[in-house]
DNA sequence: ACCAATGCAACAGAGAAGGTTACATTTCTC
DNA sequence: GAGAAATGTAACCTTCTCTGTTGCATTGGT
């Protein structure tokens, strides 16, 4: 894995997770199968369970479950829940005194906050369970919400 | 300066040549406007230049100029030129044998490749006339291309 | 000849992100 | 209650990318 890593790390888990919500998963299986580190892992389900798409359970016998549907959970709810964006913003803190400078920057932040939208949109329209495994993707298009 | 410093350097300095295209101007004078190290510029330009958007001359009274008129250069034109990305790819170059993963990389892969060109269509309906200095801004909507 | 500019290579420094270690805490099982 | 197995979290290292900087060769006008 290289960049984009922590939503791809995401979607990944998730989809599997949809293959079987009810199986409980541990960091470190997880971790075994992204060839990461379970603490990377546990990084980066806690915001989603800080959405609320996950739970985690310590203690013994804990690890992590789907806290829904995965019919119920889209790939916009997952890049959300990080807060990434993919579509890089510039500094915006600047307030810049030059004319062009100003112009620029409300221009490209226009453009920007259109992409970041329809992207967020068209993520919306994929739920993890289209994700899963092939044999059990089949029969499952029909409940789509 | 911080993120998208490339684009926006670019952006800038295109904007105020457009407010005055006969100007040939020094890559120290753009740093220092700028806010940055002639250097920096100079690198920034060469991927404009390689562009065709751009020419530099050499020697004692050289220096950079556009070489179309304002009006004929949008900012997917110089978007393009510096072949960088506002929407962050992954790593794109592992091939998963993971079932689930390989599901994930078409589905993003395409997605992303939407938006790309969606935000270069975008930035094409816009020039460079569009961000120079404001006076002479107001009569100049009418040539646009 | 001299000066002022680009072109380019090499390196230093900052910042972000993943990876790693360590340890406290929780919870199940015995 | 003891111990094992899991999460939660902090701290640190390493790597990567990018900007900034220095240095120098080259070019071209005066």
């Amino acid at each position: 894995m290289k960049r984009n890593s922590r939503l791809s790390l995401a979607l990944h888990t998730l989809g599997h997770m949809a293959g079987d919500p009810a199986r409980l998963r541990t960091s470190a299986d997880i971790a075994d199968h992204a060839g990461t580190n379970p603490v990377v892992v546990r990084r980066v389900l806690g915001k989603l369970r800080e959405a609320g798409l996950l739970a985690s359970a310590k203690g013994h016998a804990g690890g992590w479950r789907l806290t829904r549907s995965p019919q119920e959970i889209t790939l916009a709810d997952v890049y959300l829940a990080l807060d990434e964006s993919l579509v890089a913003r510039g500094g915006e803190e600047e307030v810049p005194d030059c004319a062009v400078e100003h112009r620029l920057q409300k221009k490209v932040a226009a453009v920007i906050d259109e992409i970041e939208r329809n992207l967020i949109q068209r993520l919306g329209n994929t739920t993890i369970a289209e994700l899963k495994d092939t044999k059990e993707l089949t029969n499952d298009n029909a409940h789509r919400r």
